[in-house]
DNA sequence: GTGAAAGCGCTAACAT
DNA sequence: ATGTTAGCGCTTTCAC
């Protein structure tokens, strides 16, 4: 891949061993069909053999391209981020682009330092990322002179942002459910602040028609327990199934029911949100949930991207990634004929 | 920080600006002194006034040094990456110098496809990260021209290496055990075939001065719940702690062990590995465990980076980052004074 | 079909 | 102290 001396080969180099000038190398190996075929293919492997590759910066300069792009996230513990990084850069690593990651850690003061070697660097573009669908970036991008697509974030409405969609998400949680013969569903979920949050719980009711419950509260484990005390603590039926806004809530959910006698599924199935491998699986009974298809999600915005950055129109607004259901154990795969079934 | 139109401002705009050459600029801007003290104020207020940025790539050409490393990593979910990348970056940023991250997904056609991307893009450095300490690369990192230093994994012995100690770790897990009185601890840990988890079999057996019990077994939370099951099963006095090789067997221990009807901590104490917040944070009670300090290994191993391209001489081999005890609630924090203190 | 020359944005001799 | 010149590695007119 490099020459044994120190230092790449140039195009100089492959020029001097084939014998032509470095313009007749440039345009053999870059095959604009300008060339005598023999020359070409004699340029083309000399090329190979001392292992020449184009310096990109030097291309860059040229081109104004630098084939390479920003990944600016808040995120420093991984979850989010590093699926969708993973599907960006596969959208992209076929066509030499290579993605900087810049974790903030939210600190706007790292903001600006990783924004200003972004766009020193040439970047041609920059993708947005954060932990939560309504955090805004701790820095300016509306005014940049490059595009700019947000991951796991929306932007302002004339650029292009991807999100799951939890809207359909949500709904398809509870179908599930309802197909299985369940009927008094309840919903517990986080803090009602949030974007994503209020999204699965408007779709859980509607998918509903418009009946249903929603417990807010803390994300975690601990608002499972505590949420599933208290409605086994107060008189009303209880329900035969609860829908969770997050995989953790519903690891909660499920340890408090199986503390207090309760078998999930046949008593009571659930749902999750988020598919987190460590949490879903690990549950007992594992977890049916909800994947938000993360990876998918970046690979979308590394299209987008790739698209703005040739120059090619993208439509500008909210692009909604449908989610997917992974049935594990906690929620039965039976149709119907549950006991519980009667409204 | 950008021109209203369009195009970014060059040196040559500040020197026409100035009413000065383009090399005055230069020098002025980059303050070797050779300059009159007006002129150069005049020159960077200018600078300051249009917005003027120098280009990374027209200077990276010239220098030969980019100003950005690659990071290769084969974790696609991000626990181990996430923190190490924000620690690489963060002791890189101030310096000018960005992370290309990519992830391989332990594909070598992928990993091939990203080492030349980056090599093509003049990166200064290559560190290599993967989510086990002995995962050797997928392409051939031995023969690069560029710096190569390894993060939580282990280079060929010429090369530099952080990887978490995991002997000092394990020690500190089990000295904690000893010092509020525990005497019969047992270790649960993963499969024998990773090298951690040999090591930290080792120092578990050598801080009880070459006894101890090791259980290897695959990772997960069911083989904690395995495990409980077999030594309550057996004959043999019960331990009263459990060294665990990892915060998920630790939850699944201690999870089995309420099922059983014991208590942690009053009945058998329980320290786990990997102070991996999700899994250490929400078991009940909270689990003391211990943290392999990622963030600060990346932050090493981008401050080895950073000497090595600025040829400063960077001492090869592996080095130990220390661990850290965190304490919560899964070991009692009182001294001594245990009922089954007694060996 | 091929090569000489200019230039991307910048820095560093070397003159002046 | 400042300006002129050359050149980093590459692509691209434009002569020949």
């Amino acid at each position: 891949m490099t020459t044994s001396h120190g230092r790449r080969a140039t195009i100089r180099d492959v020029a001097l061993a084939a014998g032509v000038s470095i313009s007749t190398a440039s345009n053999a190996l870059n095959g604009q069909g300008r060339t005598n075929a023999e020359t070409r293919d004699r340029v083309k492997h000399i090329a190979e053999k001392i292992g020449f590759r184009p310096n990109a910066l030097a291309r860059g300069l040229l081109s104004r391209r630098s084939h390479s792009i920003g990944m600016i996230t808040n995120d420093t513990y991984g979850r989010l981020t590093l699926p969708m990084t993973a599907g960006v850069s596969e959208a992209l690593v076929d066509h030499g682009v290579s993605v900087f990651l810049c974790a903030t850690n939210n600190d706007p003061r790292l903001a600006r330092l990783h924004l200003e070697a972004l766009l020193d660097k040439q970047v041609d573009g920059i993708i947005f990322t954060a932990t939560r669908l309504d955090l805004a970036p701790q820095v300016d991008l509306s005014r940049l002179p490059i595009p700019v697509v947000y991951a796991f974030a929306e932007g302002p409405d004339t650029s292009v942002s991807f999100v799951p969609d939890d809207h359909q998400g949500a709904r398809l949680a509870v179908e599930h459910l309802l197909s299985l013969g369940h009927r008094r569903i309840l919903h517990i979920t986080g803090p009602e602040d949030f974007a994503a949050v209020r999204r699965r719980a408007a779709a859980y009711r509607a998918s509903l028609g418009g009946e249903g419950e929603v417990m807010f509260g803390p994300w975690g484990e601990d608002w499972g327990h505590e949420a599933v005390h208290r409605i086994l603590t107060r008189p009303e039926p209880r329900p035969d199934a609860i829908f969770c806004g997050s995989d953790e809530t519903a690891r909660g959910v499920i340890d408090a029911l199986r503390d207090h006698g309760l078998s999930v599924p046949s008593d009571i199935a659930v749902v999750g949100f988020d598919n987190w491998h460590v949490v879903a699986a690990q549950t007992r009974p594992a977890l049916t949930t909800i994947d938000m298809g993360l990876k998918e999600l970046g690979r979308r915005a590394g299209l987008a991207m790739l698209d703005l950055t040739q120059g090619k129109p993208v439509a500008s607004g909210i692009n909604y990634i449908a989610c997917e259901l992974v049935v594990r154990a906690s929620c039965g795969t039976d149709l119907a004929g549950q006991s519980l079934m009667s409204s």
